[in-house]
DNA sequence: TTGAAAGCGCTAACAA
DNA sequence: TTGTTAGCGCTTTCAA
């Protein structure tokens, strides 16, 4: 009967209280705290309270580490997003957090800096964490990460964009759609000489796409486009008009990957005396949140950020409980909300 | 030799690829593929390669969580923040995170919404996933919170703040000295009717008294407030100065708790045809990235948030691997970034 | 309602 | 350089 803490071996471990040393002192065995903890019923009222004493006394903050290995559940959910500066993401990950933590999960976030390359790699160590689920931005195209994601049996959740064939479950809305809404609401207004500043990523690029293709249809002049690759900041939107105010002085409307771009047209026509909208309308894309406050108030595409970080949440959670999918593909929309810049 | 997956008990685990399979397949010792892993120097050449097309073949990812357990090291880096949307805090959340990644931690991020409550709750939350280290926004102050954060063991940097006494280690600036600074700044400009435009939180709170100090010194009028609580939004802002100028038609400054909340001042300013700065000064505090190109350009209150985030990353790691901390209290500072709002 | 035993998938410690 | 053994701190399974 030697006891443990002397035994030959130095000791290993991080020298915390556990479970064990809680079990102890309230005169139980390990699991009944472990049961007390967990599912309450099932533990009588005189010992549930002795439980609890044990704990308070000894600040027991179960190792969930551990839990999590033995019992094949993290509680951890894994967000993988490209960016968090002033970004259109920023609600989503807000409301997933919130929604996770309610229902005691936590959030880990990855970011991948729009490159597919960190993407892959990130990929590869949220698997390694084993969390209950993943929620990626974007859709996976067929591919060594998509298999790998496919093969891990995690609960997936792709979002942001439309697919036939998601992984597990999707919640998005269709960037055809946005560029070919936005191309035709530019043209009731009467508009016919088109623009087009934006970022260099992919979905940015179905928009467009769209969007010029719903404009040549129509057998208008061809759209310019000034591409700012990476730099999504509002210097380069003000760039972006400056260049092609000189290349192509006609141009009376403009569709901007994002509000932010939007914001640095506005601004740089604003420098050089042209009336928004009246010589020029200008629209965003996500509808961040003050930009309905300025002046002008920006015209934009409105994406409801919140709901797709809640209900991925849920979707997660339920999946990783063996809840099988509801709807597995969510198509959410998106709305042109029209104020004064177009 | 009882084929080990066929014993009495029925399967446990989640039923992946493990160590012991790739051990099997190389025709090695388990211990010998972790190695391979993770101190390759101490393995032939010849292992090496056999360990590693077997990890292929299998797809293999290693189990975090279960190498987190026996090492006692989760290579999982917290980080507690008030929120995420808009706000100052991305770069260094960002800058936190990449320089975790590249070092192979991860990041969990925990959102308290400017509630302490929600924070104590996050915090035990926190710890019980063992990270290795713990950023938190702002010092903790006495009480229960802290003292768990103290028994935990794990190397906190507190940030964004300065103490005399952080319990670990801290990296941040005197919003006291900022207070006063920005109302000498502005005094120096020949400002002399002063007003504050202000979100509740008790950061704020310690420059404005700062700056409200510093004015009553001089003599000059008492500062009027205006606090808008948790609604830290442009339109906020935006009713802040209309019912400032209501009451106080004099004001010809105003120093804001935040650049979106100058943001709303200016935005109304110019809706009432009210010049800035020549009329009235406007100041926010952050210099989030894009203020500085906007008309007017803002003048604001730098803080190197990536530097906080880079900074905390790099002590964190070394403080969890056992080096001791070299500079327990590190003093960022701040400078005024004079542009055209003031 | 409570407990004993076994094991989750990995690594530290010791041994060869 | 490689392997054996004994855990890390918890939960599952089976038994009482």
């Amino acid at each position: 009967m030697a006891d443990k803490s002397i035994s030959k071996r130095s000791r290993r471990g991080s020298g915390a209280i556990t479970l064990k040393d809680v079990a102890r002192l309230a005169g139980v065995a390990p699991i009944t705290v472990s049961r007390a903890l967990n599912s309450p019923a099932q533990v009588s009222k005189e010992v549930h309270s002795r439980v609890q004493e044990a704990i308070e006394r000894t600040a027991y903050v179960p190792n969930r580490m551990a839990g999590g290995l033995a019992s094949s559940r993290s509680r951890l959910i894994a967000a993988v997003v490209p960016s968090m500066v002033f970004s259109v993401f920023n609600e989503t990950i807000e409301a997933l957090n919130g929604t996770l933590f309610d229902a005691g999960y936590q959030l880990m976030l990855g970011l991948t800096g729009y490159s597919e390359e960190r993407e892959a790699l990130l990929l590869d160590s949220v698997i390694g964490r084993r969390p209950d689920g993943i929620f990626i931005t974007g859709i996976m195209p067929p591919g060594r990460s998509r298999s790998r994601l496919i093969a891990s049996g995690i609960p997936i959740v792709e979002s942001w964009d439309l697919t036939p064939t998601p992984i597990d479950m999707l919640i998005g809305f269709s960037h055809q759609k946005i560029g070919r809404a936005v191309a035709q609401f530019l043209i009731k207004k009467g508009k016919r000489s088109f623009a087009i500043v934006t970022a260099g990523d992919e979905r940015a690029q179905r928009r467009n796409t769209a969007f010029i293709d719903t404009v040549r249809a129509l057998g208008l002049d061809e759209v310019a486009v000034h591409n700012v690759g990476d730099i999504r900041t509002l210097r380069a939107g003000r760039a972006a008009l400056a260049a092609l105010i000189t290349s192509q002085p006609s141009i009376d409307a403009i569709f901007c990957s994002s509000d932010l771009l939007a914001l640095g047209v506005i601004t740089e026509a604003r420098e050089r005396k042209i009336k928004v909208p009246a010589q020029l309308s200008v629209m965003g894309f996500g509808d961040v949140p003050f930009v309905g406050d300025m002046i002008p108030a920006l015209t934009t595409v409105h994406i409801n950020g919140g709901k797709i970080g809640r209900l991925a949440a849920l979707h997660l959670m339920a999946s990783s409980q063996g809840n099988a999918v509801q709807q597995p593909i969510v198509n959410l929309g998106f709305t042109i909300v029209e104020r004064e810049s177009a």
